[in-house]
DNA sequence: GAGAGCATTTGAACACGTTCAACTGAACAG
DNA sequence: CTGTTCAGTTGAACGTGTTCAAATGCTCTC
């Protein structure tokens, strides 16, 4: 049946990715070992792209449940957001050997597996969610001024950790720990501070320039 | 003779990619333009990457002069960071049609034109040698305590920028022109204040930070 | 049951980046 | 002049992602 070959496809292709990485499992492997024809694999999937966007799919999901399990034990902004990005790199570790390959394949503009891309709505919604629940429910509350835009950017700061991680050769990325670990207290004690009189204006002007931009 | 090769197969590369981005101009036809064999190319460059690398070089360079153009007019770390950074967006204006198709290929960590590489340490140094020349000269002075990292720092701003650029679908990139003008004053403001008591502490944990994640 | 229409499947074919064994020709040694 | 060496050059060959005309099967209609 179609949708069994489709799911079989699929999962042959994400476990050839986990094993092999990304450039040494070709579409010919992934069909052979799924026992299809070569073009079969591209009926069901329009590209080796959007194999790749599946598995970005599966280990979002899986960061997604870690950073909840984080997400549920309270606590304040720096708190919650140094335990979903430590998740999100506990999550990744997995895939550090290939996870160049696998960026180069993200960042790609016209990409499905692009954080941007119509295709992958699903995977970057997922994400963009956990960090609306990490800015609401923080305590002490975050300054309403800063409620709206402080996921997505959030959210984009995740993606600036992760192309960090990607250049992170040091053993168990600790360097990109190091970098979650001095960044989450930073970020919180500057949106702490963002109420005070002399930041007050540069606050005003981030939040301005962010919907500038996004128009 | 070889160097008049290698200068021909450089040269018509530049040319076809200004002319046909990357991913339209094959190695045969810059091959084939140039009048040399395929193999012959590969013999002078490594491979397609290398090329590409070529033209970074040429981009960079092209960077350099019209910004020194502008440091050599003085002014603040402001005035300084956003005609430098409008330069640059004038710089690769000419190549944002394909820019995607190039940063993709300079973004893989594996590559030539990686800004990272040991390939393209000319064209980096060329670039960071400009935000120093952008720091040091700024009037009235950066506060000593930022005036090492920030350089650096800036350089890595300017990346960003890139990446944002690339993204930016904007008639003229006019999203991208808008995050520099917002962000120029911004940064400029952010580095007066760090040298008031409350943003002290926020300043040092920054470059600590920078330090810890250098090394 | 026969046939039409459509979803699914096949494998050969294409153009690509890259590699490589073989060839060329100039420079030099004896 | 002959032989040797080697940087420079050649074009066929390899494996890749992707495409496509053709074959196959499934489902509905009459």
């Amino acid at each position: 049946m179609s949708d069994d070959t489709k799911a079989l496809v699929r999962s042959t292709a994400l476990r050839l990715f986990r094993e092999r990485g990304y450039a040494a499992t070709t579409m010919r492997a992934i069909a052979q070992e799924a026992g299809v024809a070569t073009g079969n694999a591209y009926y069901h999937f329009a590209s080796k792209d959007h194999l790749v966007q599946e598995l970005y799919l599966d280990v979002t999901s899986e960061h997604a449940v870690a950073a909840r399990a984080v997400l549920a034990q309270g606590g304040d902004l720096t708190a919650r957001l140094r335990g979903v990005m430590l998740a999100g790199v506990d999550a990744f570790a997995e895939y550090h050997a290939f996870g160049a390959e696998f960026v180069t394949v993200a960042i790609r503009p016209g990409s499905a597996a692009s954080p941007f891309s119509a295709e992958s709505s699903r995977s970057r919604e997922l994400s963009q969610d956990v960090f609306r629940e990490l800015v609401e429910g923080a305590s002490p509350a975050v300054p309403t001024a800063l409620r709206e835009e402080l996921p997505d950017l959030l959210w984009l700061a995740q993606l600036g950790v992760t192309l960090f991680w990607v250049y992170d050769g040091s053993p168990g990325q600790r360097r990109t720990r190091t970098l979650v670990e001095g960044a989450a207290p930073l970020i919180g004690r500057l949106v702490r501070l963002s109420r005070l009189p002399v930041l007050r204006g540069a606050a005003d002007d981030v939040l301005a320039l962010v919907r500038a931009v996004r128009s």
